[in-house]
DNA sequence: GAGTGGTCTAGACCACTAA
DNA sequence: TAGTGGTCTAGACCACTCC
């Protein structure tokens, strides 16, 4: 049984924007929607192109696109099919800052220090840099309707782009790298969990050998140099992380 | 300058994997073994598919593929260039069992208690069932090199699926969810930290209060059912999560 | 056997980048 | 201006699933 008769989907030819995205993005608004219930067959690439005017790869554009989001499934033989809405959510781990935000709550930063030091040898490690090359050592302490949450203590290496205290306590810093023009490809992370030092537990409000949540985190870009490397250290009381994982076989 | 002519690339028509496979993973191995180096250009996919006897559509879907890896970037009028090798690894985050294994470190379980119970509040509601409907309570302790590292906490909604202790001994949870056709789709995965407590620190042989690293899970099928929920209470000193991120504008 | 997605071809025009 | 990837078309045959 095909569904997408019943919704309209209209594309306009006119416009920059390619016509599998906007495809792609009237579907996953009508499933959004519950204009396309879980569950349902899409129905026919072929005849769905056919009605649109689209030559079926573009179509398959737009649907691949939405199976790599998790919400449609291709069978062979079957057709494709709305996926249960149960699971949502952006799948990506995105800036502390922007998570913030999303969840409605409000972010802001103090910055503790700002100052240009000679890199300890695990951050030069981390970086690619000489042992003791110089390196911008930055301390934060992130709050949440001002609260705190987390300690950020970051080391970027030399890139000619000095940030301020005050740019950094008004904006997230991957924002303010990318204005720059550094733009993070891909980075690890490894996620730990500790006791609480007492200094950081008098930072946190927390009592000392409190656990606290830790990411470690090292990004570079295309080229492989290292962007940021820097160690955050959360209140387990106050922060978890919720990821979304897609389970391919 | 087109680095692809150094480069042995051939493929197979008669064989069953689909000729832009072939291509993907002679290229993601040429690029893993150092044949194709970092910041290199691939040159011209036109090219590229008239030397291969190709269509450029098939060839442009097998770079698709390492884009995807994040092992190339494309550029709009520049090329498409390997990415430096600094990150690789699988970006997913699959199951312990598999993490541990492909470590070099040899995991074992030992169940601890398995048996058939009314679901508690919290867990009903996480599995979409009624508040006290019958589930699978399982207990185990994930060790490796003999070394305790995790309790591993499940419940699993009645698939008609009943793992003997001895099954779950020697074989990962989702590998036999697998065999006996459940196969999850996604999952949703809070990660947070919290002391142990005493009977946990016990189990772990940790002091008590010790800090935990916390993973909860809920997997889904296709359709939307729950086909596991449980917490991972894993030593934060002796384990921690690594993670692969690609970060895309 | 009928219907589905999976793969593949041989073209085309456009937008962007760099020299 | 020349070269690149980005998008799009109109077909084709195959493998698989279900009835």
């Amino acid at each position: 049984m095909d569904v997408t008769w019943s919704v309209d989907l209209s594309l306009d030819r006119g416009s920059p924007v390619p016509l599998y995205f906007q495809l792609s993005q009237q579907l996953e608004s009508a499933i959004e929607h519950g204009r396309l219930r879980p569950g349902a067959l899409l129905g026919n690439e072929i005849r769905l192109a056919g009605r649109l005017g689209l030559s079926r790869p573009t179509v398959r554009q737009a649907i691949q696109n939405l199976v790599d989001k998790g919400l449609l499934v291709r069978r062979r033989g079957v057709g494709t099919q709305v996926v249960h809405p149960r699971v949502r959510r952006p799948s990506q781990l995105s800036s502390l800052w922007d998570d913030l935000e999303a969840a409605g709550r409000r972010p802001s930063t103090l910055v503790r220090s700002l100052a240009a030091v000679p890199a300890p040898p695990e951050v030069a490690t981390a970086l690619g840099l000489a042992d003791g090359a110089e390196v911008l050592r930055l301390e934060r302490l992130r709050l949440a309707d001002g609260e705190p949450l987390a300690l950020l203590l970051t080391y970027l290496p030399p890139h000619g782009f000095r940030p301020s205290a005050d740019e950094l306590e008004t904006t997230g810093l991957y924002r303010l790298l990318r204005t720059a023009g550094v733009t993070p490809h891909s980075a690890r992370q490894t996620i730990g969990a500790r006791a609480a030092t007492p200094e950081e537990a008098t930072a946190l409000t927390e009592p000392p050998g409190a656990p606290l949540l830790t990411l470690t985190r090292t990004a570079y870009d295309t080229a492989g140099r290292a962007v940021e490397h820097g160690t955050h250290a959360c209140r387990a009381s106050r922060y978890s992380l919720d990821l979304q994982l897609l389970l391919r076989p």
